[in-house]
RNA sequence: GGCCCCGUAGCUCAGCAUGGAUAGAGCGGCGGCUUUCUAAGCCGAAGGUCGAGGGUUCAAAUCCCUCCGGGGCCGCCA
């Protein structure tokens, strides 16, 4: 067909232009028109592909080059040198584009509907589903994300970490880096030793229901008993009015929280409050439990790894509902049980910037990082004074910090880059790690990003598991589930149960997911059932039915495995616009891996919604006047059907055919 | 007190890395659209001292400084 030697031409003739690589072209159709551009302007002027812009509005073009930093340097005017470039690439007669015109300093390239089409049509025609990819520099990364203490369900906090880190691993490999997805199980704490307390002084029974739920409750009732153990143990002691008054209110506090647990579990709270009762010292039992389980004696050892693998259980039943993968299950207590914490701490001992304080170890950070110039290494400012960082305790054991030492040693071993997804709060304590690590002479180190995130809040108050007051990232599914499965019935009264329920899942699942990703890590959320239910415009779900929109179109067409289309029939500004857009997906899923942002792709899948549907209010497809111009936009149909479906695989969610 | 993050329309958010052309969406409110491919949709009008003030620049929501407001961290939680 005289349409697809056009492609190839096109195709090939870039390929051939200086700079220009081949395979990139295939899966970048708009690189390859700036590669177009910056050869026809060689002659005179160096210019990056990523010199480019997105003009404010379509009606300036598809493409701008802002020229006032050249023309400053060259002494030109930016009119005067937009204008003689326009000239040079308007004399190059390039045959993807359209006009050239010199705008304020600006010179604007309108690129020819037909061409960019059938540069994506190539594209998708060769990559198939994997249109979208965007191959960067090979490497290894490990992305550990989720993480959540291994003592309560997933809750919508940890649902963002999840979401993140998931979404994150997905464009990465769509940079074609390896990825190995990380869940480092925290074992070793406090946390964790509280309730196995707990599940210990009950008999180690199997859970009832939901293993994380009855985990998570165990937890917040040997919390609390111990908190007040120890609140009331102060309280005897406690001088002054002022301090009796502080102490007695965090004794209402916890005795507030046994009681709203014991609501939801009456019979855990009545065998545990007689439990704890006949503990001599609850304090003394936990401390006696976390050195044990450090140690690795076995009976508790035994006790401790079956209540967290029960809480596990829960969590990969959760997450496989959320589309959330994990490669690996990393046991923090490995790394104790087979030494590699204690050669940490043998060479730190040794360390001119840790010393002995009382009978804790203390690293001065600080100190290590001025005398090593770590601050300017890692980006940070000179002003920012990094606390100390406490090693062990005064008993001996090790903290979270430290054992994440060497989990991080661990991490560099496997792979060339590691993100960390890892709450804003900690901060500080990846900071000191990093720095005890580079003293250390591990100085890899400065491959090992933590990417910050913050927290899911309800109703103004931060979610405490500790406290038992947090939305579980279930209840949150299950709440989207029942609102989904009342909408499909709704609209389609005739599907069987079973169908209606696939659709259910994957809408909430998306009306999920899309809500938490689409908002910029560092800023705070403000749990809302509105905001994660909305299943309007700016919604995950209003991002399926406009897929769904396009399967319909195409299950109506036929067979379109052997359309040609002649794209010289879109015509349209909306055509020509989605078209753009539609080429621009590899270059978005670039910006998002790199700048670790996924919420660009969110706001991409948005724009191409809004564009679409648009369209497909206004333009008849199906019923288009010519079949040419039916095939064209059958084409174009085809094309951001499987734009929407790289978009989707990459944001972990699965589209359905109808809804 | 020191340090980190956030502050854009009534509300929820894009845009800030690498300054650039009239600051964009959605929700809510207002007014419309369904004999036509799924109305979870579309169209229209309204709504902004980009927290405040200074500075750098031909040009600042974007960079720098100060201040205000919110959140977080600051020695044995993670």
């Amino acid at each position: 067909m005289a349409v697809h030697k056009t492609i190839n031409h096109t195709v090939t003739c870039l390929a051939k232009m200086p700079g220009i690589d081949g395979d990139h072209a295939e899966f970048d159709p708009m690189g390859s028109f700036k590669r177009g551009i910056i050869g026809s302007l060689s002659s005179t002027l160096s210019v990056e592909p990523d010199e480019f812009e997105v003009p404010p509005s379509p009606d300036l073009g598809d493409l701008a080059l802002p020229v006032h930093a050249e023309a400053k340097r060259s002494g030109d005017t930016p009119d005067a040198l937009s204008r003689r470039l326009a000239d040079l690439v308007a004399s190059a007669a390039l045959d993807f584009v359209e006009r050239v015109q010199p705008v304020g300093g600006y010179v604007n390239f309108f690129l020819r509907t037909e061409s960019v089409a059938d540069a994506v049509w190539s594209s998708i025609s060769k990559l198939g589903e994997k249109y979208g990819e965007n191959p960067s520099t090979p490497s290894r990364v490990i992305v550990e994300h989720t993480s959540a203490n291994p003592v309560h369900p997933l809750h919508i906090g940890a649902a963002r970490n999840a979401f993140f880190g998931d979404t994150l691993a997905r464009l990465l490999r769509a940079r074609h880096k390896t990825v190995t997805t990380h869940f480092y199980v925290d074992d070793t704490g406090r946390q964790t030793a509280l309730a196995a307390l707990a599940y210990k002084l009950l008999g180690e029974p199997e859970p009832s229901g939901k293993p994380d739920f009855y985990v998570g409750s165990l937890y917040v009732f040997a919390n609390a008993f111990v908190e007040l153990y120890d609140a009331k143990a102060r309280l005897a002691e406690a001088e002054g009015d002022e301090e009796v008054k502080r102490v007695q209110s965090e004794i209402d506090e916890w005795m507030g929280v046994l009681a709203e647990q014991s609501k939801r579990d009456p019979a855990m709270f009545e065998a545990l409050s007689r439990a704890f009762a006949d503990l001599e010292d609850p304090v003394l039992a936990l401390n006696q439990l976390m050195m044990e389980y450090e140690e690795g004696v076995g009976v508790t050892v035994k006790l401790v790894r079956k209540l967290v693998n029960h809480c596990l259980e829960g969590f990969k039943q959760t997450l496989r509902r959320a589309n959330v993968n994990h490669d690996r299950f990393y046991f923090e207590s490995d790394l104790l049980w087979d030494g590699s914490v204690e050669l940490l701490l043998e060479k730190l001992r040794d360390s001119p910037y840790v010393k002995m304080e009382g009978r804790s170890l203390i690293f001065d950070a600080e100190r290590a990082a001025n005398e090593l110039g770590l601050k300017e290494l890692f980006g940070i400012p000179k002003t920012r004074v990094i606390p100390p960082l406490v090693l062990t305790r005064s008993d001996g054991t090790t903290l979270y910090t430290t054992r994440d030492l060497a989990y991080s040693v661990v991490k560099l071993s496997e792979a060339d880059y590691v993100y960390n997804i890892i709450g804003a709060e900690q901060s500080t304590p990846q900071l000191q790690l990093k720095v005890a690590l580079y003293s250390l002479g591990y100085k890899k180190i400065v491959n090992q990003v933590h990417v910050p995130y913050e927290h899911v809040e309800l109703e103004g108050e931060r979610m405490t598991s500790r406290r038992g007051r947090y939305i579980a990232l279930d209840s949150v599914l299950d709440e989207a589930f029942n609102r989904s499965v009342d909408e499909v019935k709704r609209r389609n009264k005739e599907l069987d149960d079973d169908t209606v329920k696939s659709i259910a899942d994957k809408v909430s699942v998306a009306a999920i997911r899309f809500a938490l990703i689409s908002v910029n890590a560092n800023k705070k959320i403000s749990f809302s059932w509105d905001r994660v239910l909305n299943f309007e415009s700016n919604s995950g779900p209003y991002a399926l039915y406009t897929y769904v929109r396009t399967r319909s179109l195409l299950a109506k067409a036929g067979d379109t495995s052997r359309l040609q289309p002649d794209f010289s029939w879109l015509r349209s500004q909306d055509e020509h616009r989605l078209t753009v857009l539609i080429a621009r997906l590899p270059e978005v899923v670039g910006y998002a891996a790199d700048n670790l942002r996924p919420e660009a792709l969110a706001d991409y899948v948005l724009k191409l919604c809004d564009l679409f549907n648009s369209y497909y209010d206004s333009t008849p497809v199906l019923g288009a006047p010519d079949p040419a111009l039916r095939d064209a936009r059958l084409g174009l149909v085809v094309m951001l059907n499987r734009t929407l479906s790289s978009c989707f695989s990459l944001l972990g969610i699965v589209p359905p055919e109808r809804m």
